[in-house]
DNA sequence: TTACTCATGTAAGTAGTTACATGATTCC
DNA sequence: GGAATCATGTAACTACTTACATGAGTAA
Protein backbone atom coordinates (compact mmCIF):
# COMPACT_ATOMS: atom_id res chain seq x y z
CA UNK A 1 0.00 0.00 0.00
CA UNK A 2 2.74 2.76 -0.39
CA UNK A 3 0.54 3.94 -3.36
CA UNK A 4 -1.35 6.23 -0.99
CA UNK A 5 1.17 7.47 1.07
CA UNK A 6 2.81 8.51 -2.67
CA UNK A 7 0.17 10.36 -3.09
CA UNK A 8 -0.42 11.88 0.18
CA UNK A 9 3.42 12.68 0.39
CA UNK A 10 2.97 14.45 -2.90
CA UNK A 11 0.22 16.64 -1.45
CA UNK A 12 1.86 17.22 1.46
CA UNK A 13 3.41 19.76 -0.65
CA UNK A 14 0.62 21.33 -1.75
CA UNK A 15 -2.78 21.06 -2.99
CA UNK A 16 -2.86 19.45 -6.62
CA UNK A 17 -5.19 17.50 -9.40
CA UNK A 18 -4.89 13.90 -9.88
CA UNK A 19 -3.65 14.87 -13.42
CA UNK A 20 -0.69 16.81 -11.83
CA UNK A 21 -0.45 13.37 -9.49
CA UNK A 22 0.20 11.85 -12.46
CA UNK A 23 2.71 13.32 -14.49
CA UNK A 24 4.74 13.45 -10.70
CA UNK A 25 4.76 9.69 -11.22
CA UNK A 26 5.24 9.26 -15.00
CA UNK A 27 8.63 11.97 -15.24
CA UNK A 28 11.38 9.18 -14.79
CA UNK A 29 13.61 11.16 -12.93
CA UNK A 30 11.28 12.82 -10.88
CA UNK A 31 9.79 10.15 -8.70
CA UNK A 32 10.64 6.54 -7.03
CA UNK A 33 6.51 5.30 -7.30
CA UNK A 34 5.31 4.86 -10.68
CA UNK A 35 1.33 4.61 -10.94
CA UNK A 36 -0.61 4.85 -14.11
CA UNK A 37 -3.60 7.69 -13.96
CA UNK A 38 -6.49 4.95 -13.91
CA UNK A 39 -5.14 4.10 -10.38
CA UNK A 40 -4.37 7.10 -9.14
CA UNK A 41 -8.11 8.29 -9.97
CA UNK A 42 -9.37 5.18 -8.01
CA UNK A 43 -7.11 5.75 -5.10
CA UNK A 44 -7.41 9.63 -4.36
CA UNK A 45 -11.24 8.50 -3.96
CA UNK A 46 -10.76 5.96 -1.36
CA UNK A 47 -8.48 8.27 0.36
CA UNK A 48 -11.67 11.06 0.12
CA UNK A 49 -13.88 8.80 1.52
CA UNK A 50 -11.55 7.87 3.89
CA UNK A 51 -11.36 11.52 5.05
CA UNK A 52 -7.35 11.53 4.19
CA UNK A 53 -7.76 13.77 1.83
CA UNK A 54 -10.43 16.51 0.56
CA UNK A 55 -11.44 17.90 -2.63
CA UNK A 56 -11.64 20.90 -3.80
CA UNK A 57 -13.50 21.64 -7.12
CA UNK A 58 -11.78 24.11 -8.93
CA UNK A 59 -12.91 25.76 -11.99
CA UNK A 60 -11.02 25.14 -15.28
CA UNK A 61 -11.44 27.90 -18.02
CA UNK A 62 -14.87 28.78 -19.01
CA UNK A 63 -17.01 25.54 -18.35
CA UNK A 64 -14.77 22.68 -17.05
CA UNK A 65 -13.69 22.08 -13.54
CA UNK A 66 -10.36 20.32 -12.28
CA UNK A 67 -10.49 18.97 -8.51
CA UNK A 68 -8.11 19.58 -6.18
CA UNK A 69 -6.67 17.69 -3.32
CA UNK A 70 -5.66 18.86 -0.12
CA UNK A 71 -4.67 16.75 2.85
CA UNK A 72 -6.19 16.51 5.63
CA UNK A 73 -4.83 15.97 9.54
CA UNK A 74 -6.29 12.45 9.26
CA UNK A 75 -3.71 12.08 5.87
CA UNK A 76 -0.73 13.69 7.96
CA UNK A 77 -1.74 11.65 11.12
CA UNK A 78 -1.50 8.51 8.34
CA UNK A 79 1.63 10.04 6.72
CA UNK A 80 3.51 10.26 10.30
CA UNK A 81 2.09 6.84 11.41
CA UNK A 82 3.69 5.29 7.92
CA UNK A 83 7.05 7.00 8.73
CA UNK A 84 6.99 5.82 12.43
CA UNK A 85 6.57 1.89 11.23
CA UNK A 86 8.92 -0.52 10.05
CA UNK A 87 8.57 -2.95 7.00
CA UNK A 88 9.74 -6.27 6.38
CA UNK A 89 12.56 -6.26 3.31
CA UNK A 90 10.61 -7.27 0.37
CA UNK A 91 11.27 -10.41 -1.76
CA UNK A 92 13.41 -10.55 -4.90
CA UNK A 93 11.47 -10.76 -7.78
CA UNK A 94 13.42 -8.94 -10.48
CA UNK A 95 12.33 -10.31 -14.72
CA UNK A 96 15.89 -9.08 -15.79
CA UNK A 97 17.61 -11.14 -13.32
CA UNK A 98 15.31 -14.10 -14.12
CA UNK A 99 16.31 -14.10 -17.80
CA UNK A 100 19.61 -13.60 -17.08
CA UNK A 101 19.82 -16.65 -15.33
CA UNK A 102 18.55 -18.56 -18.23
CA UNK A 103 20.31 -16.91 -20.76
CA UNK A 104 22.02 -20.44 -22.30
CA UNK A 105 18.22 -20.75 -23.62
CA UNK A 106 19.40 -18.52 -26.23
CA UNK A 107 21.88 -17.30 -28.95
CA UNK A 108 25.48 -15.26 -27.35
CA UNK A 109 23.87 -12.63 -30.04
CA UNK A 110 20.55 -12.78 -27.48
CA UNK A 111 22.06 -12.66 -24.36
CA UNK A 112 24.64 -9.38 -25.95
CA UNK A 113 21.45 -7.77 -27.11
CA UNK A 114 19.50 -8.15 -23.43
CA UNK A 115 23.04 -7.44 -21.80
CA UNK A 116 23.56 -3.97 -24.67
CA UNK A 117 20.00 -2.82 -23.71
CA UNK A 118 20.32 -3.35 -19.91
CA UNK A 119 23.68 -1.19 -19.55
CA UNK A 120 22.31 1.38 -22.46
CA UNK A 121 19.08 1.97 -20.31
CA UNK A 122 20.67 2.15 -17.04
CA UNK A 123 23.37 4.88 -18.00
CA UNK A 124 20.17 6.74 -18.98
CA UNK A 125 19.09 6.40 -15.72
CA UNK A 126 21.89 7.25 -13.72
CA UNK A 127 21.98 10.54 -15.49
CA UNK A 128 19.01 11.54 -15.16
CA UNK A 129 19.05 10.38 -11.05
CA UNK A 130 21.95 12.37 -10.92
CA UNK A 131 20.62 15.54 -12.24
CA UNK A 132 17.61 15.18 -10.32
CA UNK A 133 19.63 14.69 -7.28
CA UNK A 134 21.70 17.94 -8.46
CA UNK A 135 18.27 20.08 -8.63
CA UNK A 136 17.43 19.17 -5.37
CA UNK A 137 20.50 19.65 -3.89
CA UNK A 138 20.27 23.44 -5.62
CA UNK A 139 17.14 23.37 -4.00
CA UNK A 140 15.53 23.91 -7.90
CA UNK A 141 12.52 22.31 -8.07
CA UNK A 142 8.70 23.15 -8.09
CA UNK A 143 7.77 20.13 -5.70
CA UNK A 144 10.66 21.44 -2.96
CA UNK A 145 10.50 24.93 -3.33
CA UNK A 146 6.52 24.43 -2.23
CA UNK A 147 7.50 21.82 0.19
CA UNK A 148 10.44 24.28 2.02
CA UNK A 149 8.18 27.71 1.96
CA UNK A 150 5.72 25.73 4.18
CA UNK A 151 8.58 24.33 6.29
CA UNK A 152 10.30 25.67 9.49
CA UNK A 153 13.45 26.98 8.53
CA UNK A 154 15.51 24.65 10.91
CA UNK A 155 14.57 21.69 8.97
CA UNK A 156 15.36 22.12 5.32
CA UNK A 157 18.70 20.98 5.51
CA UNK A 158 17.29 17.52 6.37
CA UNK A 159 14.53 17.87 4.05
CA UNK A 160 16.26 18.45 1.17
CA UNK A 161 19.18 16.23 2.35
CA UNK A 162 17.15 12.86 2.87
CA UNK A 163 15.70 13.38 -1.15
CA UNK A 164 19.39 14.02 -2.64
CA UNK A 165 20.20 10.70 -0.29
CA UNK A 166 17.75 8.71 -1.98
CA UNK A 167 18.38 9.87 -5.65
CA UNK A 168 21.98 9.60 -5.49
CA UNK A 169 21.37 6.33 -4.45
CA UNK A 170 19.20 5.66 -7.43
CA UNK A 171 21.90 6.76 -9.41
CA UNK A 172 24.33 4.55 -7.56
CA UNK A 173 21.96 1.96 -8.33
CA UNK A 174 21.99 2.46 -11.81
CA UNK A 175 25.96 2.53 -12.07
CA UNK A 176 25.92 -0.45 -10.71
CA UNK A 177 23.73 -2.40 -13.58
CA UNK A 178 25.61 -0.98 -16.24
CA UNK A 179 29.18 -2.92 -14.33
CA UNK A 180 27.00 -5.98 -13.98
CA UNK A 181 25.77 -5.61 -17.72
CA UNK A 182 29.38 -4.55 -19.17
CA UNK A 183 30.64 -7.85 -16.98
CA UNK A 184 28.48 -9.52 -18.34
CA UNK A 185 28.79 -8.26 -22.03
CA UNK A 186 32.63 -9.71 -21.46
CA UNK A 187 31.91 -12.94 -19.97
CA UNK A 188 29.45 -13.68 -23.33
CA UNK A 189 32.46 -12.40 -25.61
CA UNK A 190 34.93 -15.30 -23.11
CA UNK A 191 32.30 -17.97 -23.56
CA UNK A 192 31.71 -17.15 -26.99
CA UNK A 193 35.34 -17.31 -28.23
CA UNK A 194 35.95 -20.75 -25.68
CA UNK A 195 32.58 -22.38 -27.80
CA UNK A 196 34.31 -21.45 -31.55
CA UNK A 197 32.26 -20.77 -34.50
CA UNK A 198 28.72 -21.67 -33.63
CA UNK A 199 26.78 -19.33 -35.53
CA UNK A 200 23.51 -17.57 -33.96
CA UNK A 201 22.11 -20.64 -32.85
CA UNK A 202 20.81 -21.27 -28.86
CA UNK A 203 24.02 -22.39 -26.62
CA UNK A 204 21.57 -24.78 -24.85
CA UNK A 205 18.07 -24.88 -25.92
CA UNK A 206 15.67 -25.94 -23.38
CA UNK A 207 14.29 -29.76 -23.77
CA UNK A 208 11.55 -31.83 -22.33
CA UNK A 209 12.59 -34.75 -20.32
CA UNK A 210 11.53 -37.61 -22.59
CA UNK A 211 13.64 -36.62 -25.89
CA UNK A 212 16.85 -36.47 -23.29
CA UNK A 213 19.67 -37.92 -24.22
CA UNK A 214 22.40 -38.85 -21.55
CA UNK A 215 25.02 -36.10 -21.35
CA UNK A 216 26.78 -35.84 -24.22
CA UNK B 1 4.02 -12.70 -16.54
CA UNK B 2 7.64 -13.86 -15.38
CA UNK B 3 5.93 -16.59 -12.91
CA UNK B 4 5.04 -18.84 -15.53
CA UNK B 5 8.61 -18.59 -17.17
CA UNK B 6 10.25 -19.10 -13.85
CA UNK B 7 7.97 -22.36 -13.28
CA UNK B 8 9.01 -23.44 -16.76
CA UNK B 9 12.48 -23.09 -16.24
CA UNK B 10 12.57 -24.91 -13.05
CA UNK B 11 10.62 -28.09 -14.67
CA UNK B 12 13.33 -27.85 -17.13
CA UNK B 13 15.79 -29.19 -14.66
CA UNK B 14 13.46 -32.06 -13.71
CA UNK B 15 9.94 -33.18 -12.89
CA UNK B 16 9.29 -31.51 -9.36
CA UNK B 17 6.17 -31.04 -7.54
CA UNK B 18 4.24 -27.67 -6.83
CA UNK B 19 5.70 -28.11 -3.13
CA UNK B 20 8.87 -27.97 -4.58
CA UNK B 21 8.76 -25.31 -6.73
CA UNK B 22 7.15 -23.63 -4.13
CA UNK B 23 10.40 -24.54 -1.75
CA UNK B 24 12.73 -23.48 -4.93
CA UNK B 25 11.10 -20.02 -4.50
CA UNK B 26 10.94 -19.77 -0.67
CA UNK B 27 15.00 -20.58 -0.48
CA UNK B 28 16.14 -16.82 0.17
CA UNK B 29 19.44 -17.87 -1.28
CA UNK B 30 18.41 -20.09 -3.96
CA UNK B 31 16.03 -18.00 -6.47
CA UNK B 32 15.76 -14.83 -7.75
CA UNK B 33 11.45 -15.04 -7.99
CA UNK B 34 9.42 -15.20 -5.53
CA UNK B 35 5.70 -16.62 -5.37
CA UNK B 36 3.54 -17.79 -2.57
CA UNK B 37 2.12 -21.12 -2.95
CA UNK B 38 -1.60 -20.50 -3.87
CA UNK B 39 0.02 -18.72 -7.31
CA UNK B 40 1.78 -21.83 -7.68
CA UNK B 41 -0.79 -24.34 -8.00
CA UNK B 42 -2.83 -21.94 -9.74
CA UNK B 43 -0.67 -21.29 -12.85
CA UNK B 44 1.01 -24.69 -12.73
CA UNK B 45 -2.92 -25.42 -13.55
CA UNK B 46 -2.72 -22.82 -16.12
CA UNK B 47 0.32 -24.22 -17.65
CA UNK B 48 -1.54 -28.02 -17.94
CA UNK B 49 -4.26 -26.49 -19.46
CA UNK B 50 -1.88 -24.66 -22.21
CA UNK B 51 -0.27 -27.63 -22.82
CA UNK B 52 2.85 -26.45 -21.59
CA UNK B 53 3.39 -28.19 -18.78
CA UNK B 54 2.00 -32.16 -18.16
CA UNK B 55 1.80 -33.79 -14.93
CA UNK B 56 1.80 -36.99 -13.46
CA UNK B 57 -0.03 -38.59 -10.68
CA UNK B 58 2.74 -39.80 -8.50
CA UNK B 59 2.06 -42.36 -5.72
CA UNK B 60 3.27 -40.86 -1.93
CA UNK B 61 3.40 -43.59 0.51
CA UNK B 62 0.48 -46.33 0.75
CA UNK B 63 -2.95 -43.74 0.15
CA UNK B 64 -1.33 -40.46 -0.98
CA UNK B 65 -0.55 -39.22 -4.18
CA UNK B 66 1.12 -35.75 -5.58
CA UNK B 67 1.46 -34.28 -8.80
CA UNK B 68 4.65 -34.22 -10.76
CA UNK B 69 5.30 -31.40 -13.12
CA UNK B 70 6.84 -32.18 -16.27
CA UNK B 71 7.97 -29.82 -19.20
CA UNK B 72 6.60 -30.35 -23.09
CA UNK B 73 7.68 -29.48 -26.19
CA UNK B 74 5.36 -26.66 -26.37
CA UNK B 75 6.49 -25.38 -22.85
CA UNK B 76 10.03 -25.89 -24.08
CA UNK B 77 9.01 -23.51 -27.18
CA UNK B 78 7.63 -21.20 -24.49
CA UNK B 79 11.05 -20.71 -22.64
CA UNK B 80 12.89 -20.36 -26.05
CA UNK B 81 10.39 -17.76 -27.30
CA UNK B 82 10.75 -16.02 -23.66
CA UNK B 83 14.65 -15.42 -23.86
CA UNK B 84 14.72 -14.47 -27.83
CA UNK B 85 12.11 -11.42 -26.48
CA UNK B 86 13.21 -8.37 -25.31
CA UNK B 87 11.18 -6.87 -22.74
CA UNK B 88 10.72 -3.04 -21.84
CA UNK B 89 12.29 -2.20 -18.72
CA UNK B 90 10.74 -1.59 -15.41
CA UNK B 91 9.71 1.68 -13.97
CA UNK B 92 10.66 2.31 -10.30
CA UNK B 93 8.45 1.35 -7.61
CA UNK B 94 10.58 0.57 -4.33
CA UNK B 95 8.88 1.24 -0.87
CA UNK B 96 12.03 1.47 0.55
CA UNK B 97 13.20 4.55 -1.43
CA UNK B 98 9.68 6.03 -1.28
CA UNK B 99 9.70 6.18 2.61
CA UNK B 100 13.62 7.03 2.64
CA UNK B 101 12.52 10.01 0.56
CA UNK B 102 10.30 11.45 3.56
CA UNK B 103 12.02 10.66 6.44
CA UNK B 104 12.21 14.21 8.15
CA UNK B 105 8.18 13.68 8.85
CA UNK B 106 9.86 11.33 11.44
CA UNK B 107 12.95 11.59 14.39
CA UNK B 108 16.47 10.96 13.61
CA UNK B 109 15.82 7.43 15.75
CA UNK B 110 13.33 6.67 13.04
CA UNK B 111 15.23 7.36 10.67
CA UNK B 112 18.19 5.30 11.67
CA UNK B 113 16.30 2.51 12.37
CA UNK B 114 14.93 2.12 9.18
CA UNK B 115 18.63 3.00 8.06
CA UNK B 116 20.23 0.37 10.02
CA UNK B 117 17.94 -2.47 9.55
CA UNK B 118 18.15 -2.19 5.63
CA UNK B 119 21.89 -2.54 6.44
CA UNK B 120 21.54 -5.21 8.41
CA UNK B 121 19.31 -7.08 5.70
CA UNK B 122 21.44 -6.48 2.65
CA UNK B 123 24.22 -7.76 4.30
CA UNK B 124 22.79 -10.92 5.38
CA UNK B 125 21.16 -11.12 1.92
CA UNK B 126 24.99 -10.60 0.35
CA UNK B 127 26.29 -13.49 2.89
CA UNK B 128 23.54 -15.66 1.12
CA UNK B 129 23.88 -14.58 -2.42
CA UNK B 130 27.60 -14.95 -2.51
CA UNK B 131 26.99 -17.95 -0.74
CA UNK B 132 25.03 -19.05 -3.38
CA UNK B 133 27.25 -18.10 -6.47
CA UNK B 134 30.03 -19.91 -5.13
CA UNK B 135 27.97 -23.02 -4.65
CA UNK B 136 26.96 -22.69 -8.50
CA UNK B 137 30.62 -21.92 -9.03
CA UNK B 138 31.67 -25.49 -7.48
CA UNK B 139 28.53 -26.99 -9.39
CA UNK B 140 27.34 -27.84 -5.93
CA UNK B 141 23.37 -27.33 -6.54
CA UNK B 142 21.15 -30.46 -6.73
CA UNK B 143 18.94 -28.29 -9.77
CA UNK B 144 22.33 -27.94 -11.14
CA UNK B 145 23.88 -30.61 -11.35
CA UNK B 146 20.11 -31.79 -12.59
CA UNK B 147 20.73 -29.16 -15.41
CA UNK B 148 24.29 -29.85 -16.27
CA UNK B 149 23.31 -34.07 -16.89
CA UNK B 150 20.92 -33.55 -19.28
CA UNK B 151 22.89 -30.77 -21.29
CA UNK B 152 25.46 -31.37 -23.98
CA UNK B 153 29.40 -30.78 -22.38
CA UNK B 154 30.18 -27.64 -24.68
CA UNK B 155 27.12 -25.76 -22.94
CA UNK B 156 28.26 -26.33 -18.95
CA UNK B 157 30.78 -23.64 -18.55
CA UNK B 158 27.85 -21.16 -20.00
CA UNK B 159 25.34 -22.78 -18.27
CA UNK B 160 27.43 -22.55 -15.04
CA UNK B 161 28.44 -19.03 -15.53
CA UNK B 162 25.28 -16.92 -16.30
CA UNK B 163 23.61 -18.23 -13.33
CA UNK B 164 27.22 -17.21 -11.38
CA UNK B 165 26.98 -13.73 -12.55
CA UNK B 166 23.43 -13.54 -11.53
CA UNK B 167 24.16 -14.68 -7.72
CA UNK B 168 27.59 -12.44 -7.61
CA UNK B 169 25.08 -9.60 -9.40
CA UNK B 170 23.01 -9.57 -6.29
CA UNK B 171 25.66 -9.78 -4.26
CA UNK B 172 26.97 -6.76 -5.67
CA UNK B 173 23.52 -5.30 -5.37
CA UNK B 174 23.41 -5.82 -1.94
CA UNK B 175 26.40 -4.68 -0.91
CA UNK B 176 25.65 -0.97 -2.38
CA UNK B 177 22.26 -0.99 -0.50
CA UNK B 178 24.94 -1.35 2.48
CA UNK B 179 26.62 1.27 1.78
CA UNK B 180 23.88 3.41 0.79
CA UNK B 181 22.29 2.88 4.07
CA UNK B 182 25.49 3.26 5.94
CA UNK B 183 25.98 6.80 3.91
CA UNK B 184 22.43 7.51 5.15
CA UNK B 185 23.28 6.70 8.86
CA UNK B 186 26.46 8.82 8.76
CA UNK B 187 23.96 11.56 7.25
CA UNK B 188 21.52 11.62 9.99
CA UNK B 189 24.34 11.66 12.53
CA UNK B 190 25.77 15.18 11.02
CA UNK B 191 22.14 16.27 10.21
CA UNK B 192 21.06 15.56 14.36
CA UNK B 193 24.26 16.98 15.40
CA UNK B 194 23.71 20.07 13.51
CA UNK B 195 19.82 19.96 14.82
CA UNK B 196 21.41 20.46 18.03
CA UNK B 197 19.12 18.72 21.05
CA UNK B 198 15.72 18.00 20.01
CA UNK B 199 14.86 14.72 21.75
CA UNK B 200 12.98 12.22 19.74
CA UNK B 201 10.59 13.91 18.17
CA UNK B 202 9.38 14.69 14.54
CA UNK B 203 12.08 16.78 12.45
CA UNK B 204 9.43 17.76 10.08
CA UNK B 205 5.92 16.76 11.05
CA UNK B 206 3.56 16.85 7.81
CA UNK B 207 1.41 19.48 8.47
CA UNK B 208 -2.05 20.57 6.40
CA UNK B 209 -2.24 23.80 3.97
CA UNK B 210 -4.77 25.02 6.41
CA UNK B 211 -2.55 24.86 8.94
CA UNK B 212 0.67 26.38 8.05
CA UNK B 213 2.04 29.29 8.84
CA UNK B 214 4.64 30.93 6.19
CA UNK B 215 8.50 29.58 6.81
CA UNK B 216 9.69 30.58 10.19
C1' DT C 1 0.57 -38.97 20.44
C1' DT C 2 2.46 -35.16 19.14
C1' DA C 3 4.76 -32.32 16.23
C1' DC C 4 6.72 -31.48 11.80
C1' DT C 5 7.14 -31.82 6.98
C1' DC C 6 4.92 -33.12 2.66
C1' DA C 7 1.28 -32.01 -0.37
C1' DT C 8 -2.65 -29.59 -2.53
C1' DG C 9 -5.95 -26.76 -2.87
C1' DT C 10 -10.26 -22.82 -2.54
C1' DA C 11 -11.98 -18.24 -1.74
C1' DA C 12 -11.84 -13.57 -0.97
C1' DG C 13 -9.50 -9.57 -1.40
C1' DT C 14 -5.97 -5.95 -2.94
C1' DA C 15 -2.92 -3.94 -6.34
C1' DG C 16 -1.79 -2.93 -10.77
C1' DT C 17 -2.52 -2.94 -16.08
C1' DT C 18 -4.82 -2.07 -20.44
C1' DA C 19 -8.38 -0.70 -23.28
C1' DC C 20 -12.03 2.30 -23.96
C1' DA C 21 -14.31 6.77 -23.56
C1' DT C 22 -15.16 11.68 -23.28
C1' DG C 23 -14.72 16.50 -23.57
C1' DA C 24 -12.69 21.20 -22.55
C1' DT C 25 -8.62 24.24 -23.26
C1' DT C 26 -4.70 26.22 -25.31
C1' DC C 27 -1.52 27.20 -28.75
C1' DC C 28 -0.20 27.36 -33.63
C1' DG D 1 -9.27 24.34 -37.94
C1' DG D 2 -6.20 20.93 -35.99
C1' DA D 3 -3.09 19.12 -32.73
C1' DA D 4 -1.38 18.78 -28.23
C1' DT D 5 -2.34 19.03 -23.55
C1' DC D 6 -5.41 19.21 -19.56
C1' DA D 7 -8.57 16.53 -17.05
C1' DT D 8 -11.34 12.60 -15.36
C1' DG D 9 -13.12 8.63 -15.38
C1' DT D 10 -15.21 3.23 -16.16
C1' DA D 11 -14.67 -1.63 -17.10
C1' DA D 12 -12.39 -5.75 -17.68
C1' DC D 13 -8.60 -8.18 -16.67
C1' DT D 14 -4.19 -10.07 -14.68
C1' DA D 15 -1.05 -10.65 -10.81
C1' DC D 16 -0.37 -11.23 -6.27
C1' DT D 17 -1.61 -11.80 -1.14
C1' DT D 18 -3.88 -13.69 2.88
C1' DA D 19 -6.82 -16.55 5.30
C1' DC D 20 -8.86 -20.83 5.55
C1' DA D 21 -8.92 -25.82 4.98
C1' DT D 22 -7.54 -30.58 4.75
C1' DG D 23 -5.12 -34.71 5.27
C1' DA D 24 -1.29 -38.22 4.71
C1' DG D 25 3.55 -39.50 6.05
C1' DT D 26 7.44 -39.67 9.21
C1' DA D 27 10.25 -39.55 13.15
C1' DA D 28 10.67 -38.63 18.31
Amino acid sequence: MSLRHALLALLEAGPMTGYELAKQFDASAGYVWHAHHPQIYTELRRLEAEGLVEAEEAPRGAAATKRLYVVTDAGCDALLAWVAESDEPARERDPVLLKATYLEYGSFDVARGHLRRHRDHHRRMAAGWEAHADDLERRDTTLLRRRLAHSPRHAHEAIVAYKVHVYRGLSERSRGEVRWAEQGLELVDRLEADAGPVGDSPVNPPTPPERRSPAS
